[in-house]
DNA sequence: AAAGGTTCCGAAAACCTTTTCGGATCGCCG
DNA sequence: CGGCGATCCGAAAAGGTTTTCGGAACCTTT
């Protein structure tokens, strides 16, 4: 059976139906499903009973029109194909559907005149809020429009300082990828990067560099900068074994080049981890558990990013509106390829 | 210089702002706005030049409320984080956007529950339509509210032949896949697939058979149902390598599954694509394009099947409602694993 | 100059809910 | 029995837009 074949053209029930229905007016039937005072249990009741036996459900319109606050926000990324969006994302829907907001989501695939005219869409709709997903740490100009709601930047900072933007802190994430190295007792560490062109790739191979210097370590070789992929993981590996074979651990820009490395190092037949301990970033899992050994990994919490977006968006609704950037610790997942026998 | 920091509290301009602005009543600058009959060239100017001055934007509450359509529709998900949901989600987001349509994001993460609640919030929003994403092919439940709108299921057909579902051509997925390798010259085939728990594993199997069939071949081999993760592609190739180890080509249920049987046959001697040819699934880019080689595999065209849905749903809303299940067709992207030189 | 037609504009209703405030009813006390 | 307080209910306004329809002004034609 069918639930209740859709009856199209069967106006919905609004709260006049419901008010007859129970015989009071519309007044009384709006105070009686709110909750508020000067209503007799016996009215609320019969009230209630009214509502379900229309299945009415209140106009969010109507109400967000009257109360000048729809509990709409929108999320406005620039690159949803990205893998850093969606956990993101999913953290602020999460957070935001707790708190009884619907979330408007756009993406502007990267093009500035489909931003704005996105942009123009959710102040049309009257949203309470806007988040701005970036889909790399480098800092992004601010929205062009002239927008007189909240506004959140997530994972690409605002270059306007007085914005609020929430970024994964990339530094500290360098910083304990080599402490927890250290941890495994390895001292001849090299750190093969991402991309160069990324802030990513720069402020992580800073976080490692300053926790070596801390430990009064020099990292074997240069920090290798490439790109982010498997291939020049495979390459870059091969190459440090030619010019500086004596390491015991390898720091990667990403688990796809950490990929690369593993394949390499198996080749040229280092045992990860005996030999070996390897290291990515970003703890994408269809990599690193599919890799062997598993692989060691710096989570970005991009989840939990996304949460802290949503939360400081919702303060900033109604109240004053935070400024500057704020950070996300991330956290290192340990795996096989650093730590034998996990 | 910050774009006009935002004028909190500065109540934003209204149509009857921009009338005032302009001399002349509210209906007149609605129609002026509105491109509609019966203003004079000269009214229409001063208006749309009021409404420039005030930067004007329509509240779509209002014009929601008086046309009983809001342009929104609703998008649910039931696994925001699984691989095949996003790019779905893409495609239906590209499709209404372009239609001037905003989309709400609801994940249910798989919970009946907040499913329930979730399509309470749509309705109570008065969304014009609703896409439901599933998370596997497999079919799910109708939504369990009775919903007065057009709903659309996209990936994981509803159980309900009645309503209206998108869904992959897996059959002729696997049916595309084996033509490939018989067109690669290949005659000894194995197909290492899936979890056999998936639907879309069964599918592609049962395409992969036909295909053979019609060909006049036998598999090699039992079709062998395992997880969709590397490591079940591991140990599935060295199985197949002790017990009919005459095959030239190799399907696989999943790109991951790919690359663990493309890392077994390399451990083994077996040239890819020299001896043996392999094919994944899904076409997951950073799965395929970081294999030695490249990997072939089949693409769901996910992004299409969104549109397609979003079309659907389009058409849907103010139309009749279609029934019954449509198929996206798949597509083979050759690479290194299957042809060589590419 | 009057009649008729054309062109443009404005008043008002409609959409649905919430809130305020005045009015009505009832019970209780003096 | 009158007055008072408490309790509950309803009329009406507000929120911003679109649409309908009546009215005003102007031009053309006889």
């Amino acid at each position: 059976m069918a639930p209740s074949p859709a009856p199209r053209g069967a106006r919905t029930a609004t709260l006049t139906d419901v008010a007859r229905l129970a015989g009071v007016s519309v007044a009384t039937a709006s105070k009686a499903l709110n909750g508020r005072n000067h209503v007799s249990a016996a009215t609320r009741e019969r009230v209630a009973e009214a509502a379900a036996q229309l299945s009415f459900s209140p106009n969010s319109l109507a109400r967000g029109l009257l109360a000048g606050r729809t509990g709409t926000v929108g999320l406005l990324t620039s690159d949803l194909v990205g893998r850093f969006s969606l956990p993101i994302l999913m953290g602020a829907e999460d957070a935001f559907g707790a708190g009884e907001m619907s979330v408007f989501l756009c993406d502007a695939r990267g093009d500035a005149i489909r931003e704005r005219h996105h942009v123009q869409a959710l102040l049309s709709r009257r949203v309470d809020g806007l988040i701005v997903v970036g889909s790399s740490t480098d800092p992004r100009p601010p929205l062009a429009a002239a927008v007189d709601v909240p506004v959140v930047y997530a994972y690409a900072p605002s270059e306007n300082p007085e914005d609020l933007s929430i970024v994964p802190d990339n530094v500290g994430a360098g910083r304990m990828a080599v402490e927890h190295l250290i941890a495994c007792g390895r001292t001849r560490i090299a750190h093969i990067s991402g991309d160069r062109g990324f802030s990513a790739a720069r402020d992580r191979a800073a976080g490692a560099l300053a926790a070596l210097a801390d430990a009064g370590l020099a990292p074997v070789g240069e920090v290798a900068y490439g790109t982010w992929q498997e291939g020049w993981g495979r390459a870059a590996a091969a190459m440090l074994l030619d010019r500086e074979p004596d390491f015991d651990a390898v720091l990667c820009g990403s688990d796809q080049v950490a990929r690369g490395v593993l394949d390499t190092l198996r080749e040229r037949g280092r045992r990860v981890p005996e030999d070996v301990a390897v290291m990515g970033f970003d703890d994408w899992r269809v990599m690193t558990t599919g890799a062997r050994p598993q692989l060691t990994s710096v989570d970005m919490n991009l989840e939990e990013l996304g949460r802290t977006a949503a939360r400081a968006l919702f303060e900033a609704i109604g109240a004053e509106h935070g400024r500057g950037v704020r950070t996300v610790q991330c956290r290192v997942v340990v795996r096989g390829s650093t730590a034998p026998g996990t």
